[in-house]
RNA sequence: GGUGAGGUGGCAGAGCGGCUAUGCGUUCGCCUGCAAAGCGAAUCUAUAGGGGUUCAAAUCCCUUCCUCACCUCCA
């Protein structure tokens, strides 16, 4: 498998058997939002493929907790920061498992790492890579010889290009904080004075802690190329002097009317808000349908279109889980193969969700077509249906689950609609189909047999 | 101003030297007692503009124009 790494700006196979991969994750304090949907599914995805290859998989997701953004929403709202962003990440929470994003093996806290952010710092004050200031700890850009080779970027032009007042108590304009002091809350104390961490040295301190000096994957949104991105590599390798991640890999922004959707444009779609109303199979499928690498533009028309697939997907396994009887199953057999095949090879060319989309579907369609032809049989779903359930899990998608409860309520109701069906009594067998659907179910009448599909109930379709 | 990524049919989106995807949409059919869902066919020959290289270019080179992102917090 290929990725495209951002470090070498070339596709480079992943080879190793264990692999760890550090995303970055939010800064809570507020509701999350498509964008940041957009990446956790990206590499969700990533993961669950990875996993289903048979790798062994060690992922780590990082709340960063301590924040200027969080103090000020808490001293707007008259309550405590770590208040704040306990709220968020249990809305975080909420959302992505509703999203079906598969939970971090670990997802640490910048507040429950402030040692090793210590440790790391007075490492790095001892090499001569950081420096005691007025205002706090400070890394020293120009120590560090390759900074700037991840974002491609000189410092020289760095410097001139600088858009904010250069602040005086540091050495150069360039340097970041390690530690600010702080004498109001949340501080902790270090041997340099109260304070709490800067932005970037906790994803440095927590991926070294759980992957290593050396992990296979780092990833998160391509607007963290710069600075982030590029301050955790001087940090983490004037330490270690060995690369921190193999490979980069970055995602795409989600835009708005062509414009970057963040908070602090204000043009932003909450997970919880897009969740409401399309659900999660659409969202992720609207996620998927373009290359990680580039822009997505929301629009309800995209998540309509998809919401349109979806139907058919869900369709297509109920075609299948309804079908019975015997028959050849040459067709289907290999339809499932070429599928399987370019659903395989799309992702592993630089995982292209779109093109692995497309295979998803062209399955779909396939199994529509024997069915609507009236020659779905269980012989084909069973060939069918383990592959078709391969990629839906990989995809994250799901399907509604039909309780035994349900199948007996139903089974029964149809039964009665067919008798009254036969007797040409269609008024009275119609209002059975009434009282069916009024139960999210949809009846689908086939030559021989009605099938029926508990279709996800999504709030947009109406 | 600097850096990077792009500009493909009504829309979305692959392809990244030859075989001109795919999906949605639209139109017309089929199926049905009627629906719903689904299926089929048709429709659209598109590649920002201008040069060039080549037997052959969305695909390579040059150039112009445009868009977005990053250079401040950001997924």
């Amino acid at each position: 498998m290929k990725i495209y790494n951002t470090l070498n700006t070339s596709e480079q196979n992943i080879t190793a058997n264990d692999i760890g991969i550090y995303l970055c994750g939010v800064t809570v304090y507020d509701e999350s939002h498509i964008g940041h949907a957009r990446t956790i599914i990206i590499f969700d995805v990533l993961r669950r493929y990875l996993e289903s290859r048979g790798n062994q998989v060690k992922f780590v997701q990082n709340f960063t907790d301590v924040d200027d953004k969080i103090i000020n929403k808490a001293n707007a709202e008259g309550l405590h920061p770590l208040e704040i962003s306990r709220k968020y990440i249990e809305h975080y929470f909420e959302d992505f498992d509703k999203l079906n994003i598969k939970r971090a093996t670990v997802h640490p806290k910048a507040t429950e790492h402030i040692s090793d952010i210590i440790n790391l710092i007075k490492k790095l004050i001892d090499s001569g890579y950081a420096y005691l200031s007025l205002n706090g700890v400070y890394y020293s850009v120009s120590k560090f010889a390759e900074y700037g080779k991840l974002s491609k970027r000189k410092t020289e032009d760095l410097i001139s290009g600088a858009r904010i007042a250069v602040d005086e108590t540091k050495n150069d304009a360039l340097d970041f904080a390690l530690w600010k002091f702080s004498e109001t809350e949340p501080n902790w104390p270090s041997p340099w004075g109260k304070g709490r961490p800067g932005w970037h040295i906790e994803c440095s301190a927590m991926s070294l802690k759980y992957l290593g000096e050396e992990f296979e994957i780092h990833g998160g949104g391509r607007d963290l190329i710069f600075p982030h991105h590029e301050n955790e590599i001087a940090q983490t390798e004037a330490v270690t002097k060995k690369p921190l991640a193999k490979l980069w890999m970055h995602v795409g922004m989600v835009t708005i009317n062509g414009e970057k959707m963040s908070k602090s444009l204000g043009n932003i779609k909450s997970v919880r808000h897009v969740l409401e109303n399309w659900g999660p199979n659409v969202i992720r499928l609207f996620c998927l349908s373009g290359h990680y690498s580039k822009a997505i533009d929301y629009a309800e028309e995209m998540l309509k279109e998809n919401l349109i697939k979806w139907r058919q997907a869900e369709t297509a396994y109920y075609e299948m889980i309804m079908s019975d009887g015997v028959g050849p199953i040459d067709e289907i057999s290999s339809i499932v193969s070429e599928c399987k095949n370019e659903f395989e090879s799309a992702l592993n060319s630089d995982f292209n969700t779109s093109l692995a989309l497309n295979a998803f579907f062209k399955l779909v369609k396939g199994i529509n077509r024997i069915a609507a032809s009236e020659s779905m049989t269980q012989s084909i779903a069973n060939t069918a249906l383990p592959e078709f359930e391969h990629m839906l899990d990989i995809l994250g998608l799901q399907v509604q689950k039909i309780t035994e409860q349900e199948r007996q309520n139903i089974t029964d109701m149809l039964k009665q609609r067919e008798t009254l069906r036969a007797q040409k009594q269609y008024q009275e067998a119609d209002k059975i189909r009434d009282m069916i659907s009024a139960q999210n179910i949809v009846l689908l009448d086939h030559k021989n047999k009605t099938i029926w599909m508990k279709k996800e109930k999504i709030p947009a379709d109406s």
